[in-house]
DNA sequence: AAACCACTCATACTTTAGTACCAAATTCGA
DNA sequence: TCGAATTTGGTACTAAAGTATGAGTGGTTT
C-alpha cells in the first residue's frame, strides 16, 4: 500500500505547485503589468499562497512527531506471594520435614500427622524434634508461627 | 516569565516579516525592474521565503501536540486489615480469653502466659480449656491457626 | 437478693508433645 | 562407590498440654 515514498510524494506535489505558479505568474503578467502597483498585488498573493503551501507542507511533515509522555498509575495488588523456597533452603528443611510442618501448621496433631503421611508416631516425632531444633523454636506452635511469618506455609 | 501571549507573538513576528517583505519588494523594483523577466527571480524569491515562513509558523502551532501514554504500575500492598472484632464477638471470647488467644497465636507455652498476665498456671489452664470449646479446637495450634484464619489476631 | 457471668485458682488425672539415644534402610552427590 | 544426609522406626523418659471438677470473688442484671 505504501509504493510511494513519502518524499517523492511531496517533491511531486511540490513540484506541481511551482509549474503552476509559474503558470499563474505568466498569465497574471498578461493581464496585470499594465497597470502600475500590479506586482504588489499579485507579490502579496503569492505570498499568501506559499505561505499556506509552507503551512501545509510543515503539518505533513509533522504529523507523525507527537511527544510521548509516559505516566505511571499504580495499581492496587494484594500481595499474593508463592511459596518461600528460600527460607526453606536457609533453614535446610528436607521435602519429608517440610511435609510435616505444613501439617502442624494446620493444627494437626502428631498422631494425625503419622496416619495422613502413613508414618508412625515415632517417625513424626522424630521429624518434629529435628524441625524444631532447624527452625530454632521449642514448640509446635512456634514453629506454625515462624513458618507462616516466614512464607513457608500457604 | 510568559507575559506575552503566543499568539500576539506570532502576529507581531508576521507583521514585521511582511513589512520587510515589502521594503525588500520595494528595494527590487528599483533594482531589478530595468531587466526583463527580472519578476520572475524576485517572485521566486518571495515563494521560497514565505513558503519557509509557512512551515516555522506550522511547528510553532503543532508543537504541543502530545500524547500521553498511561502505564499502570503494579504496587504490592500488604493487606493491612484491623483487628476482626466481630469474630470475636461470634464466638463469644471474653476480654481474658482473647489476650490469650494471642498470646498462644504468637507461640507462648502456657507457663510464659502465666507469667506475662501474672496469672497462675491453673488460670491460664482454664482461660485455655474454655477457649478451645468456644473456638470448637481441640488444640492451641488448632486455635492459632483459626484465630489468624478469623483475623482475629494482627 | 438471686441469678448470672467473667475471672481467678486449685487438685487430680489423662493425653499429647517433646527430648534423648539408638539403629537400619535408602538416596544421592562427590 | 564411599560417605553424608535423609527417612524411617523404636524405647524410655520428662515436660507440657489438656480435661474434669470444684470453688471463691466481684460485678451486673433482673
Amino acid at each position: 500500500m505504501k509504493a510511494i515514498p513519502q518524499f517523492i510524494r511531496h517533491s511531486l506535489l511540490y513540484g506541481g505547485s511551482l509549474a503552476l505558479l509559474v503558470m499563474l505568474l505568466k498569465w497574471m503578467q498578461w493581464k496585470f503589468l499594465i497597470l502600475d502597483h500590479s506586482t504588489e498585488i499579485y507579490v502579496g498573493m503569492v505570498a499568501v499562497f506559499f505561505t499556506l503551501l509552507g503551512i501545509w507542507m510543515a503539518r505533513q511533515l509533522t504529523r507523525q512527531k507527537v511527544e510521548t509522555i509516559i505516566v505511571e498509575k499504580e495499581v492496587i495488588v494484594e500481595s499474593a506471594q508463592e511459596r518461600n523456597e528460600e527460607a526453606i533452603k536457609k533453614l535446610g528443611l528436607s521435602a519429608r520435614e517440610t511435609e510435616v510442618l505444613e501439617l502442624i501448621a494446620k493444627g494437626n496433631s502428631n498422631a494425625e500427622i503419622a496416619a495422613q503421611l502413613f508414618l508412625s508416631l515415632s517417625t513424626v516425632k522424630t521429624h518434629v524434634s529435628n524441625l524444631f531444633v532447624k527452625m530454632d523454636v521449642k514448640s509446635r506452635t512456634q514453629a506454625a508461627e515462624k513458618a507462616k511469618r516466614l512464607k513457608i506455609i500457604s
